[in-house]
DNA sequence: AAGGTGACAGTTT
DNA sequence: TAAACTGCCACCT
């Protein structure tokens, strides 16, 4: 390694975000912690935007920030999109927040860890 | 080419 | 206690 930073951290956000299991769902920084930049978690939000870009299905209504709320919404084409597919998937939310969020939450820290 | 932006999170004042 | 600042790194103009 000579200094040579060909870290691709989009293309790594959107490898573990496609391992999210239905039905499950993480925080932009337990991402960022897996990828080994805990303090990128921003980084991490703005690859789900890049993610439209992109032809592969991110499933990024799976990721919310660490209080289960569900700030990207917005960025869904419609406001209740990402809550749509999240109710679809047998997540309740409530007001933009995840029910329960400690018990859909999908740690890759430690599920990818295995 | 350089600067500003961004769907967060943790720390400090 | 709550509010504000900083860190982080690729993408866009």
């Amino acid at each position: 390694m000579t200094g040579r930073s060909s870290f691709h951290f989009f293309e790594d956000v959107w490898d573990v975000v496609k391992l999210i299991p239905a039905g499950k769902v993480t925080s932009y920084g337990a991402i960022a912690s897996y990828l080994g930049s805990k303090q990128s978690s921003r980084m991490v939000g703005f690859a789900m935007n890049a993610s439209h870009t992109r032809k592969d299905s991110i499933p990024a209504h799976r990721v919310v920030n660490r209080n289960g709320l569900l700030t990207g919404k917005h960025h869904f084409g419609e406001p209740d999109l990402m809550q749509k597919k999240l109710e679809s998937e047998g997540i309740l939310v409530k007001n933009d927040q995840i029910v329960d969020f400690s018990n859909h939450f999908w740690d890759p820290m430690i599920e990818l860890s295995l």
